[in-house]
DNA sequence: CCTGAGTTTGAATCACCAGTCAACTCGGGT
DNA sequence: ACCCGAGTTGACTGGTGATTCAAACTCAGG
C-alpha cells in the first residue's frame, strides 16, 4: 500500500508547519526564509515548495497551525477544573506570557502579533484571524455562563460582553508583557486581570487581594 | 543665505520621515521600499539614502516620529478641556479607530502593531516603544489624578494602576476594531471603555452618551 | 559671472531569495 | 528482477530591491 507514503507526506505536511512557526517566533515573520524552515526540519529547500504551493500559503497556514494547537492545548488544560472560578483564575494564568514556563504562551504572543500585522492586508488571514479571536473571547463568556448556571457566580453583565472586556484586557496586557515592558511584569499582568475579572463578574477575591 | 539651503535640508529629513510613515501605513512595513518613499515626496531613491544612513534606520525614525506626532495631537487636544471628566472620556473617543474621521487613530493604531512586531527584534525601537507607551499610560493617570486633586473623582485605586488597565483594554479592543472585527465596531469599542473607565475610577455614567 | 558646498539624480552594483526543474532514491507492486 | 511514482535533492533562474557612485545641478556669496 502506497500507506507508508502517504504517511511520511502527511507527516512531512505537519513536521513543515511546526517547523514554520518555529522559524517565525525565532526570526520574525519578515525575516522568515524558506532555506530557514528546510533546515529547521532538516530537508531541502526544494521540498517546502513541493508540500506548500508558496511561501506565503505557507505562512499563513503556519500561523493558524500553532494558534490551534495552543487553543487546543488550553482547552484540555481547562476541562480538567471543575469550578468556574478556577478556570477562569486558570484562563488568566495561561494567558500571561512567560508565567508558567510549561505553556509556551511567549510564542503565541508573539505569532499573534504577527497575525495582526498581516491581517491588516490579507484578507484571507484577515478572516481567519477574526474565527481565533472569537473562540478566544468565547472561551471567557462560557465559562462566565457555567458558573452562572451552577450558582457559582450570580447573574450580571452580559457574558459575551465581559469576555470582550476581558479578553480584551488580557491581550491589552500581554502585549506590555511580551514586550518585556518593566512596568508590566507577568505577576503583575496577572494580578490586575484577577482583579478585573472579579469586579467585571461579581465575587471577591479572598486569597491574597483586596482593593 | 545658508539658511535657506540648511532649512532645504531639514525640510527634506521631515518630509522625508512624513512620506515614510505613510507609506507604512499605506502598504505595510514589511512592504514598503526605498522606492516606494522616493515616489511619494516626488524625489529620487538615492536622495533617501543620502539623507538616512540606511532604510531601517529610516524606518524605525519614521514609526516614532509618526507616534509623537499624533500624541502630540491628542495631548494638544485634551489641553482645551477642563473637566477631567470630559478629557477621560474625550480620550476615549479619540482612541477609538476611526470614531472621530479627523483624527487618523486607524493609521495610527495600524502604526503600533508594526512597532510592536518590530519591537520584538530590535532593541532599539523596543526601548524607544516603552518610552512611548508609558507616556499613554501616563497620560490616562495625569487625568485620574487631575480629577482627584479638584474633587471631581473620590479617592480609590492607584491612578497608575487604573491607566495601566484602561490602557490595556484600549489597546486590545482597539486592535479588534482596527481589524474589523464584526463583533466589536467603533461605538461599541467606546461605549466599554466609558462603563470600564466609570467602574474602576468610581462614577456614574449618567449621560447616558456624552455623544 | 564664477565657485564650491550642498543637493539630487539615475544608472550600476551587489546580494539575496522565491520558485523551477531535471535528476536521483527507494519501497512496493507486478 | 524490474518498473513506477511519490518523495527528495540542490543547482539554477529571474526578479527584486538596497546601497553606491559619479556626474549634474542649484544657488548664495564673492
Amino acid at each position: 500500500m502506497a500507506r507508508v507514503r502517504q504517511k511520511n507526506g502527511r507527516d512531512r505536511h505537519q513536521e513543515i508547519l511546526e517547523a514554520a512557526a518555529r522559524v517565525i517566533t525565532d526570526r520574525g515573520l519578515a525575516e522568515t526564509r524558506i532555506q530557514d524552515i528546510a533546515e529547521q526540519c532538516g530537508v531541502s529547500p526544494g521540498l517546502i515548495l513541493y508540500y506548500f504551493e508558496s511561501k506565503d500559503r505557507l505562512l499563513v497556514e503556519a500561523l493558524t497551525y500553532a494558534n490551534d494547537k495552543y487553543y487546543l492545548a488550553q482547552a484540555r488544560d481547562l476541562r480538567r477544573l471543575d469550578s468556574a472560578r478556577d478556570q477562569l483564575s486558570r484562563l488568566i494564568d495561561l494567558s500571561v506570557p512567560g508565567l508558567l514556563p510549561d505553556f509556551e504562551r511567549l510564542e503565541e504572543w508573539a505569532l499573534w502579533v504577527e497575525i495582526w500585522v498581516r491581517a491588516l492586508r490579507d484578507p484571507a488571514l484577515a478572516k481567519e484571524r477574526e474565527v481565533l479571536e472569537r473562540r478566544w473571547r468565547q472561551s471567557i463568556a462560557d465559562i462566565v455562563r457555567h458558573g452562572r448556571s451552577t450558582g457559582e457566580f450570580d447573574d450580571g453583565e452580559d457574558a459575551d460582553e465581559i469576555g470582550m472586556k476581558l479578553g480584551a484586557l488580557i491581550d491589552g496586557l500581554a502585549i506590555q508583557v511580551l514586550m518585556n515592558d518593566a512596568q508590566v511584569g507577568p505577576e503583575h499582568m496577572q494580578r490586575m486581570c484577577q482583579e478585573v475579572s472579579a469586579n467585571l463578574i461579581g465575587f471577591e477575591l479572598e486569597p491574597a487581594a483586596s482593593s
